[in-house]
RNA sequence: GGUGCUAUGGCCGAGCGGUUAGGCACAGGUCUGCAAAACCUGCUACAGCGGUUCGAUUCCGCUUGGCACCUCCA
């Protein structure tokens, strides 16, 4: 098995991956609250750990891959004396909280589908595990590191911080983040600012609440992926993913609630993506800077100068390193477009290529071999698709051997389709109305052909025109005439 | 204020101590009735100032700028 190499944010370091149980992997990403549409930044965590759950899975890797969905216990503003997104949602639409959260997973899910995201082994609601949470605060409790005060229980950070340390992940000290946490009117039950709750009394007008030995509430948002991750994959798994937003508090409070109930950290490599940027500025719900998918796929924001299909997008983010940065504009996303149709156009040129024969070129065999190694050092998809462009030369070229077209063909449809997850938009459907499509566009292409060969241009052009009005593309190659719709 | 990241050609975006990343755009050419596509050629940049080095865009320091987190955030 080729050996893979991820940036552990624990380390800061590329460390070689060695799961637990050979030949598996247990893998956690942190999912959406869905109380509203997923945004351009929620697709590149979707679209990331899609492309490392494949490529574990190209690798050899039987992989359980848990991403959860946050339905409670998710505050606004401040953890004390803030409101349950869901319930808030919910009270403004005069909805059911739990319609709220059928209606955004729906969409949620219908948008991941669109961006060809595969679907996680297991999605874990939040709500569907409050004995577990229930449990996980008794621990704590019992093992020292957290406090009930007025029916809500608080960890107790700055006890844990003497036995072990708060801020391995993050890098802070408790200092320093003493000194960047606003004091707040409210600060309220808490003994100090930075503790944070793992269970919150439910005020009479709370609609969402569980009972628990501490009365009526609902869990703390951190606790819900520290106790999903253990239930679904072990107390000890392999990776954990999330966006870089997430590190500090969220990642932090993670750990520190794992090692308080149970004694280790849980998590072997902690993966962090980048956030998407607008005009330099992280693109986020507070800021209301955000473009919603299915905004972008219709092309309806002001911000977008046309449509961008789901695919354009895929492309658009695997054409960045995860890590860093990606700023979104319309001309990024343009140029995106049309390098994702040129490699799906090469692509579609190997549709036919002969099985593999013999043993490619050293040219071909040396594309692969870089294509897999730049996949394999940290996922790097750029260099991965700037190799995959070489091929795209050689395909448009003509003359391939056809060992290395069909080399060419297996690479294409298990990395380009497989691990990147690129499909073809132009394949169009197989429907009735394709085929029948597909009979009238000969019979259309067979008069336009016998046109040109009386040289009857005005009749030529005049169906490539008419053709192009219902937005058919008509093109002439050496080969013939080639059609595509839209 | 604290912590961390970053500064690449017209745009996006990789990477590395000495070699053209790649895509998009642009210019010229081949092909073509035209158009499109494709192919060929051109466009060679790494914020500034010092330092280390035979050699730095790549390492170190400083300066300047940008960003993220420290409050919910993918």
């Amino acid at each position: 098995m080729r050996p893979l190499f991820l940036t552990n944010t624990l380390s800061r370091e590329k460390e070689l991956f060695k799961p637990i149980h050979e030949g598996h992997v247990g893998m956690y990403v942190c999912g959406p609250t869905v109380y509203g549409d997923a945004h351009l930044g929620h697709a590149r965590p979707g679209v990331t750990y899609d492309v490392l759950f494949r490529l574990l899975k190209y690798l050899g890797y039987k992989v359980r891959y848990v991403r959860n969905i946050t339905d409670v216990g998710h505050l606004e503003h401040d953890a004390d004396e803030g409101e349950d997104k869901i319930a808030k949602k919910a009270r403004l639409e005069q909805l059911e909280p739990m319609e709220v959260v059928q209606y955004y997973t729906e969409r949620y899910h219908e948008a991941m589908r669109l961006l060809n995201v595969e679907s996680p082994s297991i999605e874990p609601r939040a709500s569907g595990h409050i004995i577990e949470q229930i449990v996980a605060v008794k621990q704590i409790l019992a093992a020292g590191y957290a406090y009930e005060s007025n029916g809500s229980v608080y960890f107790d950070v700055q006890k844990y911080n003497r036995d072990h340390n708060y801020g391995v992940l993050s890098g802070r000290t408790l200092e320093a983040t003493l000194e960047g946490t606003r004091s707040l009117d409210g600060q309220g039950d808490k003994r100090a600012p930075y503790d944070f709750a793992l269970w919150k009394k439910a005020e009479p007008e709370h609609i969402m609440r569980w009972p628990s030995p501490w009365g009526e509430g609902f869990p703390g948002w951190h606790l819900e992926c520290s106790v999903m991750g253990a239930k679904y994959l072990g107390t000890e798994f392999d990776i954990h993913g999330g966006g870089m937003d997430l590190m500090f508090p969220h990642h932090e409070c993670e750990i520190a609630q794992n090692v308080a109930s149970r004694g280790t950290q849980g998590v072997h490599y902690w993966v962090h993506n980048n956030m998407i940027t607008i005009g330099g500025q992280k693109m986020g719900k507070s800021l209301g800077n955000f473009i919603t998918l299915p905004q972008l796929f219709s092309g309806d924001h002001p911000l977008l100068a046309q449509a961008y299909s789901p695919m354009t997008i895929r492309f658009f983010i695997l054409q960045a390193h995860y890590r860093g940065t990606l700023d979104f504009s319309n001309e990024a996303l343009q140029a995106a477009e049309k390098g994702y149709k040129r490699l799906m156009a090469a692509w579609r040129a190997l549709g036919d290529a002969p099985e593999r024969v013999s043993s490619p070129s050293t040219e071909v065999a040396a594309i692969i071999e870089a294509v897999e190694e730049a996949l394999c050092d940290d996922m790097n998809t750029p260099i991965a698709i700037a190799h995959l462009f070489e091929a795209v030369k050689l395909i448009n070229g003509g003359k391939l051997a056809p060992a290395d077209a069909s080399a060419l063909k297996v690479l294409f449809d298990q990395v380009v389709g497989g691990v990147l997850g690129l499909r073809d938009e132009e394949a169009g459907a197989s429907g009735k109305a394709q085929k029948a499509l597909e009979g009238v566009m000969g019979l259309v292409l067979e008069a336009r052909k016998k046109a040109r060969e009386e040289k009857n241009w005005a009749e030529s052009d005049r169906i490539r025109d008419t053709l192009a009005s219902f937005g058919i593309t008509v093109k002439d190659t050496k080969e013939g005439a080639t059609w595509t719709l839209e």
